[in-house]
DNA sequence: AACCGCTATATCGACCCGATATAACGACGG
DNA sequence: CCGTCGTTATATCGGGTCGATATAGCGGTT
């Protein structure tokens, strides 16, 4: 997941690996870690997606590879991609424009239908706990229903855009 | 934290490895994993926080011991609590009641400052971005301030409903 | 009686987190 | 100019968590 939302950011331009957990930062991703992103610069480093070259003072600047490329667009249109991942739902959806747009609304779908289970199960665990638990619990559960719908809601929206304007404003493919 | 979830669980009852994980499901930890919940078992009984005992079948039956208890007590109104870390706040809210009610409220002010510091750095970052930023990045980011509004009005509405009726009923209302 | 899905415990490697170390850098006052 | 403070920047470590997988009893169905 890591791994996907550096390679989206560094496919924008060089980067070094400070700027790059703030841009995650920017993207929602509060709680990312240095112990986290500098592995990760190295796994890819190793893995030919990424080089690296000396930057200003101590800085390494990254930058994508071709392979690096390829291996995003794969992991990124992945049909067995994790949509049941909140986190990795939202790096997919960083980098919407580079997805193949028949298959966004798909993704978008099964988001929906993944969200929609949840706030099932959770009525339903809601209405079976309903005597046994304390307000505090309940309303945690409630509140976990009600920010599920919201993002449903939020879902219909992006599908509904999707689906009207799909000849306008596809992000350039170069950079 | 899951330590924490898993002692307050135990501490209404006896229970099992796996009725133990559907339980935190409920509380709205969809993705919690066996091979979080195990180890955690095992950790937990090697601090003798819990004990173990045959229960029907391949079932274990484990429950709270006084140590436990106390460890519970001392991780969850610890003052230095991360309130930063969604997870650890939704798993102290879950055991709100055994908890100080004085320090409730400032444990939900805390978070509010949170969410209200989260909130002011993603607006000033959608501004920064805005013309840079395609539409999906953006309504993502969008979509992350409104989910912390509502979620700060949450809070809002807990801290009110505390400070009205602080007269030590654990009766459940409507909410 | 064979099969399937659910309950239940367990382990593994890869990955992630939080704390910590290190050090260069600019700004600011004394 | 000189200390020192906050920020930028890279890096590592131990312990925790995840997702996949293995195993097996159990109840119901055809």
């Amino acid at each position: 997941m890591l791994d996907m939302a550096i390679l989206g950011l560094v496919r924008e331009g060089p980067m070094h690996g400070y700027e790059l957990k703030q841009r995650l930062v920017d993207l929602g991703f509060w709680r990312i870690s240095f112990g986290s992103v500098y592995p990760a610069l190295r796994r890819l480093e190793r893995a030919e997606f990424i080089e690296v070259s000396p930057g200003s003072g101590r800085r390494k600047e990254y930058r994508i590879t071709a392979e690096g490329k390829e291996h995003f667009q794969q992991i990124l249109e992945d049909e067995a991609s994790e949509v049941e991942n909140t986190s990795a739902f939202r790096v997919r959806l960083a980098f919407f424009k580079y997805m193949n747009p028949e298959t966004r609304i798909e993704f978008l779908e099964r988001r929906k239908t993944v969200l929609r289970e949840r706030i099932a199960s959770a009525r339903t665990s809601l209405r079976r706990t309903a005597d046994r638990v304390d307000r505090y619990t309940h309303s945690l559960m409630e509140h976990g229903v009600r920010s599920a719908e919201a993002d449903v809601v939020w879902l219909d929206e992006l599908i509904a855009s999707e689906r009207t304007n799909d000849e306008g404003q596809d992000a350039p493919e170069k950079f």
